[in-house]
DNA sequence: TTGAAAGCGATACCAC
DNA sequence: GTGGTATCGCTTTCAA
């Protein structure tokens, strides 16, 4: 096991320095069954003493039961996941289960080993945060596993699922957009493969652009390209057609191309509008101004620990999808022309 | 077990299908030992129809290696320990290992329950990062499991640790102020009790001022001081001391700080100019142009990967303290007077 | 109330 | 090469 100098005091341990037999042990450290309280007293001490940790392996392969929530994450380091991941840790520790998590790095491949990983530590629940993986690979498990998928709209039979309303909230921030005045608008676009829930903000947008009378011109944004290419073709549109206003399907992305923007001398908001999608902290503060759509993070969070442990406690529950609207944070960075 | 409609597979289940023993089948799931290439394939085809993913607890319990490191953090909504997360999986991945992390909700009591979790999971080695958790806590389990703290210096001698140098950082981005040609400035002080780097931070920075000859004001920053309440104390010393500038111990609370500062009216930084601590993504991008001190977080986080592995590999390894300087972001927030 | 014994699902070491 | 068997650390009947 993992010893580096010592090996770790098993319930025999306990048992034989509190002279009482293993089963003792078990019943008082997991409060289950009856004990006399001098058993209970010396059992607390002979652990204490040894520093005993239960295995959670050997107990889990044995009750069955791990109290355990897997978080599929798609990348650690974006900030929309990382606050969905605090708000589940919060709300699961609540109800008294633990969220281990793992994620891809990148790949659907890395995401197909690091969902395995979560399976074959039999967490009881699973909660899936990804816009890359298939619904195909998850539904997988969702015979077996109590599954819920939150940030993504997924409609599958067999997922139940809590997200942000993509296309809603992108008819929001474009109406945010048009009622400022701006009538040529630049849309990034995120391709299908890239991410489902960026693609389906891109075409929300451009859709109620033009149902409103406006101009939307989109601009391809596959992750490969570089956002200086990007800002490149915006610059050219601003010329071109006489653009005021970018919509950007994140934040992050908006971020990247206010950088890249700026290394052009484009100055925001004054020269050109832009919008953003996510609405999490940092970027979401005051200070900073982004406008932009924000999600219901919390609710999301919440709903789908909720959700999850729901079904964990009866299986027999029917597959739920909940849409959360978000809201329009005005910013500094919409401006009214 | 984790059962909503379905139980799951065992190597039983795979071995009947297969028409082999069960010992067969995990020789050619593991890939040890000997076994004919007809083996491999009948077991490979029933593995895959059964959807069969191996249980981790029964396969940790008698081999003794989970091949996983555990991750523990202070809290998932931080931008740092974000960056550093990502970082460390990456490199796990590399090196065959998983991540799995928990959190505490904020309490040291959590924490130490997620640690727990994470010893009870018997992971192979741990990452601890969290300025909060007493060095005790953590040393308690370092004979049995390759432990190490990432990001904050720890120079307890049963454990290893990789982190930014505080006290020169702090010296840099104070050398940083005083050279910009400010000679009244504030710092945030943060308890040693709230975060153990963070004070060290502030008392770096009052000192390095004072050492160059300017004078240094101490405000309270206790973690439960409201932003406007800290906020107003250094407009009242810019009235009082004529302060012009203002250090944080964090990025976060400079942008907390900043958003404050802005209710009040005060121009940054043409009324006061902040710098902070940290420089992770996002805030340390250009656009946003925070004066801040970038930790090396993407060596931080290699490192501490290499050295628990390095102590998985080979127990006898021993403990290694290094200490990485940072370098100053000039960002925007920092005016020459 | 307590202890002995039977597994949980895999690996590893055996003979064959 | 292959399959039986002991074993990992624990929970859970079941007798005593």
């Amino acid at each position: 096991m993992n010893r580096v100098g010592g090996a770790q005091p098993t319930i025999l341990d306990v048992a034989a320095r509190a002279g009482v037999s293993k089963s003792a042990v078990s019943r008082v450290l997991s409060g289950t069954g009856r004990f006399s309280d001098e058993t209970r007293e010396r059992v607390e001490r002979a652990a204490a003493e040894l520093g005993y940790v239960a295995n959670a392996m050997a107990r889990g392969l044995v009750s069955g039961r791990t109290h355990t929530i897997g978080m599929l994450v798609r990348d650690a380091s974006s900030m929309l996941y990382t606050a969905l991941h605090a708000v589940m840790e919060q709300r699961a520790s609540e109800l008294g289960y633990r969220v281990v998590t793992t994620t891809g790095v990148g790949r659907v491949e890395d995401e197909k080993s690091a969902l395995a990983a979560l399976v074959s530590m039999r967490v009881d629940g699973l909660v899936v945060c990804s816009g890359l993986l298939p619904a195909a690979d998850i539904a997988e498990f969702a015979p077996r596993i109590a599954t819920v998928v939150a940030g993504r709209p997924e409609l599958h039979p067999a997922l139940s699922s809590v997200y942000c309303d993509e296309v809603d909230g992108g008819h929001q921030i474009a109406d945010a957009v048009v009622d400022a005045g701006h009538r040529d608008v630049v849309v990034l676009s995120v391709p299908r493969a890239d991410a489902i829930t960026q693609h389906a903000r891109s075409v929300a947008m451009t859709a109620r652009i033009r149902m409103r009378g406006a101009n939307a011109v989109d601009i391809d944004a596959s992750f490969v390209r570089p956002a200086a290419d990007i800002a490149a073709d915006v610059v050219e549109m601003m010329r071109e057609s006489g653009a005021t206003a970018v919509m950007c399907p994140t934040d992050r992305m908006m971020l990247d191309l206010c950088d890249a923007l700026d290394d052009l001398g484009v100055d925001i908001p004054s020269d050109v509008s832009v919008t953003g999608f996510d609405g999490v902290y940092p970027l979401a503060s005051d200070w900073i101004g982004f406008s932009t759509l924000q999600q219901p993070v919390e609710r999301i969070g919440r709903e789908a620990i909720d959700l999850v442990i729901g079904r964990i406690d009866d299986p027999s529950r029917t597959v739920e999808h909940r849409s959360l609207r978000g809201t329009v944070l005005p910013g500094r960075t919409l401006r009214r022309r």
